[in-house]
DNA sequence: TGTACATCAGTGAACGCGCGTTCACTGATGTAC
DNA sequence: TGTACATCAGTGAACGCGCGTTCACTGATGTAC
Protein backbone atom coordinates (compact mmCIF):
# COMPACT_ATOMS: atom_id res chain seq x y z
CA UNK A 1 0.00 0.00 0.00
CA UNK A 2 1.53 3.21 -0.86
CA UNK A 3 0.85 7.22 -0.43
CA UNK A 4 -2.21 6.84 -2.80
CA UNK A 5 -3.88 4.10 -1.18
CA UNK A 6 -3.09 1.94 -4.16
CA UNK A 7 -0.53 -1.15 -4.48
CA UNK A 8 1.86 -1.84 -7.61
CA UNK A 9 2.50 -5.53 -7.27
CA UNK A 10 6.30 -5.24 -7.86
CA UNK A 11 6.88 -8.76 -6.14
CA UNK A 12 5.65 -11.78 -7.72
CA UNK A 13 3.50 -14.45 -5.30
CA UNK A 14 6.63 -15.99 -4.27
CA UNK A 15 8.95 -12.87 -3.66
CA UNK A 16 10.82 -12.49 -6.53
CA UNK A 17 10.46 -9.89 -9.02
CA UNK A 18 8.81 -10.30 -12.72
CA UNK A 19 11.23 -8.71 -14.96
CA UNK A 20 10.68 -5.32 -16.13
CA UNK A 21 8.07 -4.58 -13.95
CA UNK A 22 9.63 -2.42 -11.90
CA UNK A 23 10.49 -0.19 -14.82
CA UNK A 24 6.41 -0.56 -16.01
CA UNK A 25 5.92 1.18 -12.50
CA UNK A 26 7.83 3.76 -12.65
CA UNK A 27 6.84 4.93 -16.20
CA UNK A 28 3.51 4.71 -14.87
CA UNK A 29 3.63 6.08 -11.88
CA UNK A 30 5.91 8.91 -13.35
CA UNK A 31 2.68 9.81 -15.65
CA UNK A 32 0.06 9.65 -12.91
CA UNK A 33 2.53 11.94 -11.03
CA UNK A 34 2.26 14.26 -14.09
CA UNK A 35 -1.43 14.32 -14.25
CA UNK A 36 -0.97 16.38 -10.91
CA UNK A 37 2.10 18.67 -11.13
CA UNK A 38 4.68 19.82 -13.54
CA UNK A 39 7.93 18.08 -15.04
CA UNK A 40 9.93 19.56 -13.35
CA UNK A 41 8.34 18.96 -10.01
CA UNK A 42 9.03 15.36 -10.16
CA UNK A 43 11.10 14.49 -8.60
CA UNK A 44 12.68 10.34 -8.60
CA UNK A 45 12.19 10.36 -4.64
CA UNK A 46 8.44 10.66 -5.13
CA UNK A 47 8.34 8.54 -7.56
CA UNK A 48 9.95 5.84 -5.91
CA UNK A 49 8.03 6.43 -2.73
CA UNK A 50 5.00 5.96 -4.58
CA UNK A 51 5.53 2.94 -5.85
CA UNK A 52 6.97 1.80 -2.41
CA UNK A 53 10.67 1.00 -3.72
CA UNK A 54 13.94 2.61 -2.36
CA UNK A 55 14.61 5.66 -4.50
CA UNK A 56 18.14 3.86 -5.36
CA UNK A 57 16.44 0.91 -7.08
CA UNK A 58 15.31 3.52 -9.72
CA UNK A 59 18.93 3.11 -11.27
CA UNK A 60 18.79 -0.37 -11.99
CA UNK A 61 16.07 0.94 -14.73
CA UNK A 62 17.28 4.31 -15.89
CA UNK A 63 20.71 5.91 -15.10
CA UNK A 64 20.01 9.00 -14.27
CA UNK A 65 16.86 11.42 -14.28
CA UNK A 66 17.00 12.81 -17.51
CA UNK A 67 16.56 8.99 -18.85
CA UNK A 68 14.07 8.53 -17.02
CA UNK A 69 11.85 12.26 -18.04
CA UNK A 70 12.72 10.74 -22.02
CA UNK A 71 11.24 7.44 -21.63
CA UNK A 72 7.94 9.29 -20.03
CA UNK A 73 8.04 11.79 -22.75
CA UNK A 74 8.45 8.79 -25.60
CA UNK A 75 5.30 7.16 -23.27
CA UNK A 76 3.33 10.70 -23.78
CA UNK A 77 4.41 10.71 -27.55
CA UNK A 78 2.80 7.46 -28.52
CA UNK A 79 -0.10 7.90 -26.56
CA UNK A 80 -0.92 11.19 -28.16
CA UNK A 81 -0.11 9.46 -31.98
CA UNK A 82 -2.38 6.88 -30.60
CA UNK A 83 -5.38 9.12 -29.54
CA UNK A 84 -4.99 11.10 -32.63
CA UNK A 85 -5.20 7.94 -34.47
CA UNK A 86 -8.07 7.07 -33.02
CA UNK A 87 -10.09 10.17 -32.92
CA UNK A 88 -9.29 10.12 -37.10
CA UNK A 89 -10.36 6.69 -37.38
CA UNK A 90 -11.73 5.20 -40.41
CA UNK A 91 -13.00 9.20 -41.34
CA UNK A 92 -10.36 11.23 -44.21
CA UNK A 93 -10.49 14.29 -45.65
CA UNK A 94 -11.55 17.38 -43.72
CA UNK A 95 -13.69 15.45 -41.11
CA UNK A 96 -10.73 13.07 -40.16
CA UNK A 97 -8.34 16.04 -40.10
CA UNK A 98 -10.62 18.35 -37.75
CA UNK A 99 -11.02 15.12 -35.57
CA UNK A 100 -7.36 14.66 -35.35
CA UNK A 101 -6.67 18.02 -34.60
CA UNK A 102 -9.62 18.27 -31.55
CA UNK A 103 -7.96 15.18 -30.49
CA UNK A 104 -4.48 16.77 -30.13
CA UNK A 105 -6.08 20.15 -28.32
CA UNK A 106 -8.30 17.72 -25.39
CA UNK A 107 -4.76 15.92 -24.93
CA UNK A 108 -3.07 18.71 -23.79
CA UNK A 109 -5.63 20.15 -21.84
CA UNK A 110 -6.40 16.82 -20.36
CA UNK A 111 -2.06 16.12 -19.96
CA UNK A 112 -0.78 19.81 -19.33
CA UNK A 113 2.64 18.62 -17.84
CA UNK A 114 3.03 15.69 -19.87
CA UNK A 115 2.21 17.73 -23.36
CA UNK A 116 4.33 20.23 -22.07
CA UNK A 117 7.10 17.21 -20.88
CA UNK A 118 6.96 16.35 -25.07
CA UNK A 119 7.58 19.47 -26.25
CA UNK A 120 10.67 20.43 -24.12
CA UNK A 121 14.14 20.10 -25.72
CA UNK A 122 15.31 17.13 -24.17
CA UNK A 123 19.02 16.47 -24.51
CA UNK A 124 19.85 15.39 -27.99
CA UNK A 125 20.46 11.26 -26.52
CA UNK A 126 16.56 11.72 -25.57
CA UNK A 127 15.81 12.86 -29.14
CA UNK A 128 12.26 11.24 -29.59
CA UNK A 129 12.44 11.37 -33.64
CA UNK A 130 14.91 8.22 -33.32
CA UNK A 131 11.65 6.19 -32.19
CA UNK A 132 9.31 4.61 -34.48
CA UNK A 133 8.08 7.47 -36.32
CA UNK A 134 4.39 6.35 -36.78
CA UNK A 135 4.16 7.40 -32.49
CA UNK A 136 5.43 10.86 -33.16
CA UNK A 137 2.65 13.50 -32.90
CA UNK A 138 3.63 14.79 -35.97
CA UNK A 139 3.12 11.83 -38.57
CA UNK A 140 -0.61 10.92 -38.92
CA UNK A 141 -0.67 14.89 -38.83
CA UNK A 142 1.95 14.83 -42.17
CA UNK A 143 -0.02 11.72 -43.78
CA UNK A 144 -3.86 13.58 -43.65
CA UNK A 145 -2.19 16.84 -44.67
CA UNK A 146 -0.46 15.20 -47.62
CA UNK A 147 -4.13 13.30 -48.74
CA UNK A 148 -6.00 16.59 -48.35
CA UNK A 149 -3.34 18.66 -50.53
CA UNK A 150 -3.88 15.94 -53.07
CA UNK A 151 -1.26 15.02 -55.82
CA UNK A 152 -1.73 18.73 -57.75
CA UNK A 153 0.91 19.89 -55.21
CA UNK A 154 4.31 20.78 -54.92
CA UNK A 155 6.86 19.02 -52.81
CA UNK A 156 7.20 22.53 -51.15
CA UNK A 157 3.50 23.47 -51.15
CA UNK A 158 3.06 20.44 -49.25
CA UNK A 159 5.62 20.82 -46.58
CA UNK A 160 4.10 24.38 -45.71
CA UNK A 161 0.13 22.85 -45.58
CA UNK A 162 2.11 20.42 -43.09
CA UNK A 163 3.98 23.25 -41.24
CA UNK A 164 0.89 25.19 -40.90
CA UNK A 165 -2.02 22.76 -39.78
CA UNK A 166 0.68 21.29 -37.38
CA UNK A 167 1.67 25.12 -36.27
CA UNK A 168 -2.20 26.21 -35.91
CA UNK A 169 -3.40 23.14 -33.78
CA UNK A 170 0.14 22.93 -31.69
CA UNK A 171 -0.19 27.02 -30.91
CA UNK A 172 -3.69 26.33 -30.04
CA UNK A 173 -3.19 23.71 -27.72
CA UNK A 174 0.01 26.11 -25.95
CA UNK A 175 -2.50 29.26 -25.94
CA UNK A 176 -5.41 27.42 -23.88
CA UNK A 177 -2.12 25.96 -22.12
CA UNK A 178 -0.85 29.21 -20.90
CA UNK A 179 -4.11 30.59 -19.88
CA UNK A 180 -3.82 33.22 -23.27
CA UNK A 181 -7.14 31.82 -24.33
CA UNK A 182 -9.94 30.14 -22.14
CA UNK A 183 -10.83 26.84 -22.98
CA UNK A 184 -14.77 26.99 -23.22
CA UNK A 185 -16.65 26.08 -25.78
CA UNK A 186 -13.56 23.75 -26.63
CA UNK A 187 -14.98 21.75 -29.54
CA UNK A 188 -16.89 24.50 -31.15
CA UNK A 189 -13.45 27.05 -30.89
CA UNK A 190 -11.85 24.43 -32.42
CA UNK A 191 -13.75 23.61 -34.87
CA UNK A 192 -13.25 27.39 -35.51
CA UNK A 193 -9.77 27.74 -35.84
CA UNK A 194 -8.87 24.64 -37.32
CA UNK A 195 -11.15 25.13 -40.24
CA UNK A 196 -9.61 23.03 -43.25
CA UNK A 197 -8.85 27.04 -44.40
CA UNK A 198 -5.94 27.37 -42.79
CA UNK A 199 -4.83 23.92 -45.00
CA UNK A 200 -5.03 26.48 -48.18
CA UNK A 201 -1.91 25.87 -50.49
CA UNK A 202 0.09 28.21 -51.60
CA UNK B 1 33.46 43.19 -11.13
CA UNK B 2 31.23 40.59 -10.82
CA UNK B 3 31.57 37.08 -12.52
CA UNK B 4 31.38 38.25 -15.85
CA UNK B 5 33.32 40.88 -15.64
CA UNK B 6 30.86 43.21 -15.90
CA UNK B 7 29.88 45.82 -13.08
CA UNK B 8 26.36 46.85 -11.71
CA UNK B 9 26.77 50.34 -10.50
CA UNK B 10 24.35 50.09 -7.52
CA UNK B 11 26.62 52.21 -5.23
CA UNK B 12 25.88 55.95 -5.96
CA UNK B 13 29.72 58.08 -5.85
CA UNK B 14 28.80 58.89 -2.33
CA UNK B 15 28.29 55.50 -1.57
CA UNK B 16 24.52 55.31 -1.00
CA UNK B 17 21.55 53.82 -3.01
CA UNK B 18 19.84 55.30 -5.53
CA UNK B 19 16.48 54.26 -5.16
CA UNK B 20 14.94 51.26 -7.46
CA UNK B 21 18.54 50.56 -9.11
CA UNK B 22 18.80 46.92 -7.81
CA UNK B 23 15.36 46.69 -9.17
CA UNK B 24 16.05 47.14 -12.25
CA UNK B 25 19.52 45.58 -11.93
CA UNK B 26 17.42 42.76 -10.98
CA UNK B 27 15.77 42.52 -13.48
CA UNK B 28 18.38 43.05 -16.27
CA UNK B 29 20.74 40.80 -14.63
CA UNK B 30 17.35 38.10 -14.79
CA UNK B 31 16.86 38.52 -18.23
CA UNK B 32 20.87 38.57 -19.01
CA UNK B 33 20.40 34.97 -17.20
CA UNK B 34 17.58 34.15 -19.66
CA UNK B 35 19.54 34.40 -22.27
CA UNK B 36 21.86 31.40 -20.91
CA UNK B 37 19.43 28.61 -18.99
CA UNK B 38 16.06 28.23 -18.94
CA UNK B 39 14.16 29.78 -16.53
CA UNK B 40 13.63 26.53 -13.97
CA UNK B 41 17.37 26.26 -13.63
CA UNK B 42 16.89 30.60 -12.44
CA UNK B 43 17.81 31.49 -8.73
CA UNK B 44 17.95 34.26 -6.86
CA UNK B 45 21.47 33.86 -5.36
CA UNK B 46 22.77 33.58 -8.59
CA UNK B 47 21.06 36.81 -9.71
CA UNK B 48 22.35 38.24 -6.51
CA UNK B 49 26.22 37.23 -7.06
CA UNK B 50 25.98 38.66 -10.23
CA UNK B 51 25.31 41.71 -9.40
CA UNK B 52 27.37 41.42 -6.15
CA UNK B 53 25.00 42.00 -3.64
CA UNK B 54 23.89 39.66 -1.26
CA UNK B 55 20.82 37.54 -1.77
CA UNK B 56 18.66 38.62 1.07
CA UNK B 57 18.70 42.34 -0.67
CA UNK B 58 16.00 40.68 -3.40
CA UNK B 59 13.65 40.95 -0.52
CA UNK B 60 13.86 44.58 -0.27
CA UNK B 61 12.60 44.36 -3.35
CA UNK B 62 10.27 41.67 -4.41
CA UNK B 63 8.24 39.27 -1.77
CA UNK B 64 9.44 35.63 -3.52
CA UNK B 65 10.83 34.41 -6.02
CA UNK B 66 7.73 33.88 -7.89
CA UNK B 67 7.64 37.93 -7.85
CA UNK B 68 10.80 38.37 -9.45
CA UNK B 69 9.86 35.46 -12.45
CA UNK B 70 6.41 37.53 -12.80
CA UNK B 71 8.23 40.86 -13.33
CA UNK B 72 10.83 39.51 -15.51
CA UNK B 73 7.79 37.31 -17.56
CA UNK B 74 6.04 40.63 -17.79
CA UNK B 75 9.44 42.88 -18.64
CA UNK B 76 9.35 39.72 -21.48
CA UNK B 77 5.83 40.74 -22.73
CA UNK B 78 6.64 44.45 -23.29
CA UNK B 79 9.42 43.69 -25.35
CA UNK B 80 8.04 40.95 -27.21
CA UNK B 81 4.84 43.74 -27.99
CA UNK B 82 7.71 46.60 -28.54
CA UNK B 83 9.43 44.29 -31.35
CA UNK B 84 6.38 43.59 -33.00
CA UNK B 85 5.31 46.85 -33.22
CA UNK B 86 8.29 48.32 -34.55
CA UNK B 87 8.40 45.30 -36.98
CA UNK B 88 4.90 46.34 -38.51
CA UNK B 89 5.99 49.79 -38.46
CA UNK B 90 3.99 52.66 -40.42
CA UNK B 91 3.12 49.30 -42.70
CA UNK B 92 -0.47 48.29 -42.41
CA UNK B 93 -2.75 45.42 -43.86
CA UNK B 94 -1.06 41.70 -45.32
CA UNK B 95 2.75 43.14 -45.21
CA UNK B 96 2.53 44.45 -41.81
CA UNK B 97 0.85 41.40 -40.65
CA UNK B 98 3.30 38.94 -42.25
CA UNK B 99 6.10 41.43 -40.27
CA UNK B 100 4.59 41.20 -37.04
CA UNK B 101 4.42 37.39 -37.18
CA UNK B 102 8.00 37.36 -37.95
CA UNK B 103 8.82 39.35 -35.24
CA UNK B 104 6.97 37.14 -33.00
CA UNK B 105 8.56 34.37 -34.54
CA UNK B 106 12.23 35.88 -34.07
CA UNK B 107 11.93 36.69 -30.89
CA UNK B 108 11.15 33.14 -29.47
CA UNK B 109 14.26 31.62 -30.94
CA UNK B 110 16.08 34.47 -29.95
CA UNK B 111 14.98 34.43 -26.27
CA UNK B 112 13.91 30.91 -26.10
CA UNK B 113 13.82 30.55 -22.51
CA UNK B 114 12.26 34.08 -22.04
CA UNK B 115 9.34 33.65 -24.00
CA UNK B 116 8.71 30.03 -22.39
CA UNK B 117 8.29 31.68 -18.82
CA UNK B 118 6.35 34.26 -20.63
CA UNK B 119 3.76 31.82 -21.96
CA UNK B 120 4.33 29.07 -19.08
CA UNK B 121 1.02 29.83 -16.18
CA UNK B 122 1.62 31.33 -13.81
CA UNK B 123 0.12 32.10 -10.75
CA UNK B 124 -2.82 34.13 -10.76
CA UNK B 125 -1.78 36.60 -8.87
CA UNK B 126 1.39 37.28 -11.60
CA UNK B 127 -1.46 37.34 -14.45
CA UNK B 128 0.01 39.02 -17.13
CA UNK B 129 -3.33 40.26 -18.71
CA UNK B 130 -3.47 41.85 -15.78
CA UNK B 131 -1.11 44.28 -16.74
CA UNK B 132 -0.85 47.26 -19.70
CA UNK B 133 -3.34 45.32 -22.68
CA UNK B 134 -1.05 47.32 -24.69
CA UNK B 135 2.25 44.92 -23.56
CA UNK B 136 0.36 42.09 -24.17
CA UNK B 137 1.68 39.76 -26.90
CA UNK B 138 -2.01 39.29 -28.43
CA UNK B 139 -2.57 43.15 -28.79
CA UNK B 140 -1.55 44.32 -31.85
CA UNK B 141 -2.23 41.36 -33.49
CA UNK B 142 -5.77 41.39 -32.35
CA UNK B 143 -6.38 44.79 -33.96
CA UNK B 144 -3.78 43.80 -37.24
CA UNK B 145 -6.13 41.37 -37.91
CA UNK B 146 -9.12 43.24 -36.86
CA UNK B 147 -8.22 45.57 -39.46
CA UNK B 148 -7.35 42.77 -41.66
CA UNK B 149 -10.80 41.60 -41.61
CA UNK B 150 -12.85 44.23 -42.23
CA UNK B 151 -16.04 45.50 -41.63
CA UNK B 152 -17.86 43.11 -43.17
CA UNK B 153 -17.66 40.59 -40.64
CA UNK B 154 -19.19 38.95 -37.76
CA UNK B 155 -17.72 39.50 -33.95
CA UNK B 156 -17.62 36.02 -34.13
CA UNK B 157 -15.95 35.02 -37.32
CA UNK B 158 -13.05 38.57 -36.19
CA UNK B 159 -12.46 36.28 -32.88
CA UNK B 160 -11.93 33.34 -34.86
CA UNK B 161 -9.55 34.76 -37.15
CA UNK B 162 -7.51 36.26 -34.41
CA UNK B 163 -7.00 33.26 -32.44
CA UNK B 164 -6.23 31.56 -35.92
CA UNK B 165 -3.47 33.91 -36.71
CA UNK B 166 -2.29 33.86 -33.42
CA UNK B 167 -2.24 29.81 -33.06
CA UNK B 168 -0.22 29.49 -36.46
CA UNK B 169 2.61 32.22 -34.88
CA UNK B 170 2.22 30.71 -31.60
CA UNK B 171 2.51 26.84 -32.46
CA UNK B 172 5.38 27.78 -35.40
CA UNK B 173 7.26 29.39 -32.56
CA UNK B 174 6.76 26.77 -30.09
CA UNK B 175 7.40 23.58 -32.61
CA UNK B 176 11.00 25.26 -33.82
CA UNK B 177 11.69 25.83 -30.29
CA UNK B 178 11.28 22.39 -29.51
CA UNK B 179 12.99 20.87 -32.22
CA UNK B 180 10.45 19.92 -34.44
CA UNK B 181 10.72 21.71 -36.97
CA UNK B 182 14.41 23.20 -38.09
CA UNK B 183 14.89 26.58 -37.90
CA UNK B 184 16.71 26.98 -41.36
CA UNK B 185 15.54 29.36 -44.02
CA UNK B 186 13.40 31.06 -40.93
CA UNK B 187 12.40 33.90 -42.93
CA UNK B 188 11.01 31.69 -45.72
CA UNK B 189 9.30 29.24 -43.68
CA UNK B 190 7.35 31.93 -42.04
CA UNK B 191 6.34 33.59 -44.87
CA UNK B 192 5.07 30.00 -45.92
CA UNK B 193 3.02 29.03 -43.19
CA UNK B 194 1.76 32.73 -42.00
CA UNK B 195 0.29 32.92 -45.42
CA UNK B 196 -2.76 34.96 -44.90
CA UNK B 197 -4.41 32.21 -46.45
CA UNK B 198 -4.79 31.13 -42.79
CA UNK B 199 -6.92 34.69 -42.13
CA UNK B 200 -9.73 33.44 -44.09
CA UNK B 201 -13.01 33.63 -42.80
CA UNK B 202 -15.56 31.61 -41.68
C1' DT C 1 17.61 -34.57 -7.24
C1' DG C 2 21.22 -31.84 -4.78
C1' DT C 3 24.90 -28.59 -4.44
C1' DA C 4 27.87 -24.54 -5.82
C1' DC C 5 27.86 -20.50 -7.88
C1' DA C 6 27.13 -16.30 -10.85
C1' DT C 7 23.75 -12.85 -11.57
C1' DC C 8 21.45 -8.83 -10.59
C1' DA C 9 17.29 -6.23 -8.80
C1' DG C 10 16.68 -4.74 -4.79
C1' DT C 11 18.18 -2.14 0.14
C1' DG C 12 19.47 1.70 3.39
C1' DA C 13 22.87 4.82 4.93
C1' DA C 14 25.34 8.54 3.49
C1' DC C 15 27.28 12.34 0.47
C1' DG C 16 27.37 17.05 -0.92
C1' DC C 17 24.64 20.37 -2.95
C1' DG C 18 22.50 24.81 -3.73
C1' DC C 19 18.45 26.45 -2.82
C1' DG C 20 14.68 29.94 -0.83
C1' DT C 21 13.89 32.20 3.08
C1' DT C 22 14.33 34.10 8.19
C1' DC C 23 16.60 36.74 11.40
C1' DA C 24 18.74 40.31 13.99
C1' DC C 25 21.82 43.59 12.60
C1' DT C 26 24.12 48.01 10.55
C1' DG C 27 24.92 52.24 8.80
C1' DA C 28 23.94 55.91 5.49
C1' DT C 29 20.15 59.23 4.29
C1' DG C 30 16.95 62.74 4.93
C1' DT C 31 14.05 65.37 8.14
C1' DA C 32 12.36 68.01 12.30
C1' DC C 33 13.58 71.14 15.57
C1' DT D 1 24.28 75.17 11.40
C1' DG D 2 23.99 71.26 14.68
C1' DT D 3 21.78 67.54 16.90
C1' DA D 4 18.41 63.65 17.52
C1' DC D 5 15.96 60.49 15.35
C1' DA D 6 13.10 57.57 12.14
C1' DT D 7 13.60 55.14 7.92
C1' DC D 8 14.95 51.48 5.21
C1' DA D 9 18.10 49.19 1.77
C1' DG D 10 21.53 46.73 2.61
C1' DT D 11 24.53 42.61 5.34
C1' DG D 12 26.00 37.83 6.76
C1' DA D 13 25.05 33.89 9.43
C1' DA D 14 21.95 30.38 9.80
C1' DC D 15 17.74 27.36 9.00
C1' DG D 16 15.74 23.30 7.10
C1' DC D 17 14.83 21.21 2.92
C1' DG D 18 14.53 17.62 -0.51
C1' DC D 19 17.07 16.44 -4.01
C1' DG D 20 20.09 13.22 -7.30
C1' DT D 21 23.41 10.12 -6.86
C1' DT D 22 27.18 6.78 -4.76
C1' DC D 23 28.31 2.97 -2.17
C1' DA D 24 28.82 -1.49 -0.23
C1' DC D 25 25.52 -4.73 0.79
C1' DT D 26 21.89 -8.70 0.53
C1' DG D 27 19.30 -12.33 -0.79
C1' DA D 28 16.32 -14.66 -4.18
C1' DT D 29 16.65 -16.72 -8.91
C1' DG D 30 18.20 -19.66 -12.40
C1' DT D 31 21.88 -22.57 -14.19
C1' DA D 32 25.78 -25.98 -14.58
C1' DC D 33 27.40 -30.12 -13.08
Amino acid sequence: MNANGSTVNIRSPKGGYHHGDLRVALIETGLRRLEQGSAESLSLREIARDIGVSATAIYRHFPDKDSLLAALAAEGMTKLAREQKAAAGGMGGKAGFTEMGRAYVRFAVRNPALFRLIFSSLPPAADPRSANPEDSPGWLLRQTVTELAGPNVTPGQRHAAILRAWSVVHGLAMLILSGQIAPKDMDQLINEVISVDSLKLG
